[in-house]
DNA sequence: AATACTCCCAACCGCCAGTAC
DNA sequence: GGTACTGGCGGTTGGGAGTAT
């Protein structure tokens, strides 16, 4: 099929928005709204651009509820933990922080979190996720191994794979052992859990994944924080 | 002070899925 | 069912700002 531009891309205007054409774009939206069709937009509210332009200066910038102050640590263990279940899933990820956008949690990770040293160590930071889901064995059935229903099959069969490696991963005897043996069990946890994710995504309706469970997670790290006055102490 | 380098963020690009016709 | 169109998303890039030399 030919792929049809939204727009004429040689008369419009591209890069930085003047202050001008945000207050024409933001007047306008507050006046009329976004009338439900971007690629019509521009001419309607009088603006050289391309749609799909103003869509994301709006959404990403001009709107009214986006939050604009340094994330803070919450959001920081919201995405680490949510990037190492979901990946790469910023929309998703960036519907769980208030005022955030994918675009904004998308730099963020890139330019600061997958930097930090037990980002870098483990890719994301997965012990604290997995350590719960670890903990959350008591939810197993003793005689048949299976998790109590408080997960859907198909989130059941996500699960499974991370929580059997993850409580039978044998011989950690010394910390650099442990740390290789650590981060080695990660980096497979987390090409079956991507591998799983994709299926997911493609055979699941995202909505349908009770995202409470990382609540869960999230009040667990939070109260072992609370409680110690840091980071989790992780195995 | 001048230049080189790095970092960060806004914006763009291209692809894909959903929907209307 | 096929095609055209649109919205949404993730990956990538350009360039300004800040820092190092």
């Amino acid at each position: 099929m030919v792929k049809t531009p939204c727009c004429n891309k040689t008369k419009v205007r591209k890069g930085l928005w003047s202050p001008e054409e945000d207050a024409t774009l933001k007047n306008y939206i507050q006046n009329y709204g976004t009338g439900g069709n971007w690629i019509t937009f521009p001419h309607k509210a009088g603006l050289n651009r391309c749609g799909k332009s103003c869509r994301l200066r709006w959404l990403n910038y001009l709107r009214p509820d986006i939050k604009r102050e340094a994330f803070t640590l919450e959001e920081d263990n919201i995405i680490y933990t949510l990037y190492g279940v979901l990946g790469s899933k910023w929309s998703i990820i960036a519907s769980h922080l208030p005022g955030r956008t994918d675009n904004d949690v998308k730099n963020y990770w890139n330019s600061k979190l997958k930097k930090k040293p037990i980002a870098a160590t483990y890719g994301y930071k997965p012990t604290n996720s997995i350590d719960t889901i670890t903990a959350k064995t008591d939810l197993l059935s003793s005689t048949t191994n299976t998790l109590v229903p408080t997960f859907s099959a198909q989130e059941t069969s996500l699960i499974t794979p991370c929580l059997t490696e993850s409580t039978k991963n044998p011989s950690f005897s010394s910390s650099s052992q442990q740390d290789s043996t650590i981060s080695e069990t990660f980096s497979q946890l987390g090409e079956k859990y991507m591998f799983g994710n994709s299926s997911c995504s493609k055979g699941i309706p995202m909505d349908n994944i009770d995202y409470g469970y990382f609540d869960e997670i999230l009040s667990e790290i939070w109260s072992q924080e609370a409680a110690t006055g840091g980071v989790p102490n992780l195995y």
